[in-house]
DNA sequence: TTTGCTATCGAACATCTTATACGATAACAG
DNA sequence: CTGTTATCGTATAAGATGTTCGATAGCAAA
């Protein structure tokens, strides 16, 4: 990719987290994206379609980012120990969301997170999905297939924001014991 | 209250829970809803500052609907019964929410619901904290008393949305199932 | 019924935002 | 060095927001 192009692209996504943490995704302008990235207007444009196409390549990108790294250890570890307890890929994940190398953690703190939790609950699905473990427990329970996925995943997803929340003061080992408690 | 006010409001208020069952909330305009409503620009705003604060107002009539008849009900049954189980509470709720005499699952269901969830999820709570039959599963593990809360009425809330998204083939009697199974 | 109050109307208006267009300029790849 | 292309700056049209104001009509209380 063109040098120009991707220097522009991050500016761009830099200006609009930079906005997203301080108000709404509704009271965000393009202008003032444009302005904080200094970009001309053609040229927000040229790159997204509308706002919202920013928010979900934004979203993509973030994910894509995040879960790949996640997909790649866990297939080490896989290796090394054959095994893989939910724990573990709980952990890595909570490990990752801590570090926050990309600025995950502002999104999904901030205000306007209905299209990105969509995104990340969907990643999830497809996570927990490829790992029988999570399912054991279920046979106990009269619950449907699609229920149980959608209930662990929800139950992640709003662990970390309580997590966020609260001021991140726990370790992600603690996190982990507390979504694991409640789930299992 | 004037019956001009009181009619203008309900056509407001009719007019932008339609707008909304059919398009986002950000690409629902003021203009749109007032030719609907059939209400003039001024009388608009002579009600509602903003949009944002029409939906405030809209949530907060909607939950204050359903959680005072709630209050009533449970109250009543306490009397009789002297006992409330978690489950009756649970399976009242979800038969206000089946009868949907007012349009709180429209929205649930649409697109924009950000506010809307937030409203109920603080509602859930509230009654939750008050209904102590929630906490003894809590007791075996070990988890902070606010993330438990915070668990049981996110896990209520995504229960509700499955249940819409599946298409509300089940009963509330399964629904309430469902729910208890996966918390205790 | 009459009287005073006020909600609504409708139209006009300034302002802001979006989205597009185009020629000029500068950075890029080969 | 050369052709390509991303960006800039500015202009512009369309659409949305929020306010103002005089006229009208519905309401509540005497």
């Amino acid at each position: 990719m063109d040098r120009r192009q991707k220097k522009t692209r991050d500016a761009i996504f830099k200006a609009f987290i930079d906005l997203l943490s301080k108000k709404h995704y509704n009271q965000v302008t393009v202008g003032e994206i444009i302005e904080r990235a200094d970009v001309g207007r053609a040229t927000f444009y040229a790159h997204f379609e509308t706002k919202d196409f920013l928010l979900k390549e934004l979203c993509e990108e973030l994910f894509c980012h995040i879960f790949d790294a996640l997909e790649g250890e866990t297939e080490k570890h896989n290796h090394i120990f054959e095994c893989d307890a939910p724990s573990s890929v709980v952990l890595h994940l909570l490990q990752h969301l801590q570090k926050n190398d990309n600025s995950i953690l502002e999104l999904l703190a901030c205000e306007n997170n209905e299209l990105f939790l969509r995104y990340f609950k969907e990643n999830l699905k497809k996570l927990i999905q490829r790992q029988p473990q999570f399912f054991e427990s279920q046979k106990g329970r009269a619950v449907p297939n699609d229920y149980w996925i959608n209930h662990i995943s929800v139950t992640f997803v709003e662990t970390v924001r309580w997590w966020l929340d609260s001021g991140m003061k726990e370790s992600p080992e603690t996190l982990s014991d507390y979504f694991l408690s409640v789930i299992f």
